[in-house]
DNA sequence: TCTTTTTCTGACCGTATGGTCAGGTTGGGT
DNA sequence: ACCCAACCTGACCATACGGTCAGAAAAAGA
């Protein structure tokens, strides 16, 4: 609702941006927002548009205005945190050793599950379900993004940087790892005395991660 | 339809067990073996009574007349794998030391991916939408379970026998990766060029995973 | 000011869903 | 042979869903 009025604000020119296209852009980002809620709460299936029009503040067939279908408007959620991902691997790239490079990914990705657990949930749920919607990402993009990581993790253990450890293993290992803090997160925070992580405790859980992680590759 | 067939089998006197009570257990399992493969391919939301039945072999209304509900029979679902994975923590206890407990540990848990994919992704998907329905679980059984594995945790490093790590988050460790493999397995098949993980791979799996994490907690 | 384009919305529609029920069938107990 | 409880099922129902549409409202352009 609150997102709804901003853009409201903003469409009626009393906004920081008076253009078209601007409120455009503020629509559509909060009926996202609360798709990316919707979607992560009850799953594809349970999700309505009732739901998700409601949560953005407005009506149902305004949805529908913006995103042609239910896929359409999933689909774009799912993209959205794919690309969140992918950017964050470029800490990876940067690095001259597995020490910096495995620890930074570690660290980014878990400040985005942090940041955007929804979006996380929201991924995981379609992959599970066998990526009816996001299959051509996984079988273009994510693989050649695979491939040339654990092209990197091969030098490194070349180079005599790090332990002989089966590279795509250890990468499905950092992606379970620290997503697992967003999509489990209601587990975690029912473990955790029903209270959600506070700032200290994402510190510790990114330090045990790293540090587990790290030892185990013989870099620490 | 093979399960239900079965079953009709042993209800009809034509099978193993003859009497009633044999029977009603068939069939239920039959439909729980359906329910657990739709729920974990459509989640709750997009899992129909409908797609059930056809895939045990039932007409609708029957499945009614075993579970009263889609939720408790999906609740059903929910228990079995929570039970199963209590079962295989059982080598946790038993042994003397970390190297031996969570290596064994992390060969269960492994060993269920493979087997019960279908009820981990249920599991997760539950987790995943806040646990609406096995809160009560998370709450009591688990809560207890994990504490009294921290502790054991907590003696081993009193002991000098592994690294001072934070148990809980050891354990999270533990539970993202092996769980990994089941839940984003649809995502590893599609790395591992559209090919399930053969025999060789799913132990070359199991020993990335514990290497890493013994390494990682220095007892290996 | 008048026209045109974009944005917005209440009311509506066909469909599919979870669940019900009356009545039929079967099989063990006597 | 008979009965009764357990088992099974086609047909049905109320509801809620995704999506459509005619037309109102608002903004941009002239």
């Amino acid at each position: 609702m609150k997102d709804a009025d901003r853009a409201k604000r903003i469409k009626n020119g009393r906004g920081t941006a008076g253009s078209r296209a601007a409120a455009r852009r503020a629509t559509e980002e909060a009926i996202l927002k609360a798709a990316e809620t919707v979607f992560a709460e009850a799953g594809f299936g349970g999700a309505t548009m009732q739901l998700i029009a409601d949560m953005a503040g407005l009506p149902k067939a305004n949805l529908h205005y913006y995103f042609e279908t239910k896929e359409a408007l999933y689909r774009r959620v799912v993209e959205r945190i794919f690309n969140i991902w992918l950017q964050a691997a470029d800490v990876f790239d940067e690095a001259a050793g597995p020490a910096e490079g495995i620890g930074a990914y570690i660290d980014a990705k878990m400040e985005i599950s942090r940041r955007h657990p929804n979006g996380s949930k929201v991924w995981a749920s379609e992959v599970m379900h066998g990526a009816p919607v996001i299959q051509d990402y996984l079988e273009t993009t994510l693989r050649a993004w695979t491939e040339g990581r654990a092209k990197v993790i091969r030098r490194w253990i070349a180079e005599g940087k790090m332990t002989d450890v089966d590279p795509h293993h250890l990468l499905y290992m950092l992606w379970a790892t620290t997503q697992h803090y967003a999509d489990f997160g209601h587990q975690i925070e029912t473990l955790n005395g029903g209270k959600p992580l506070t700032d200290a405790q994402w510190e510790a859980a990114k330090a045990s991660v790293k540090g587990i992680v790290l030892r185990g590759i013989g870099v620490a």
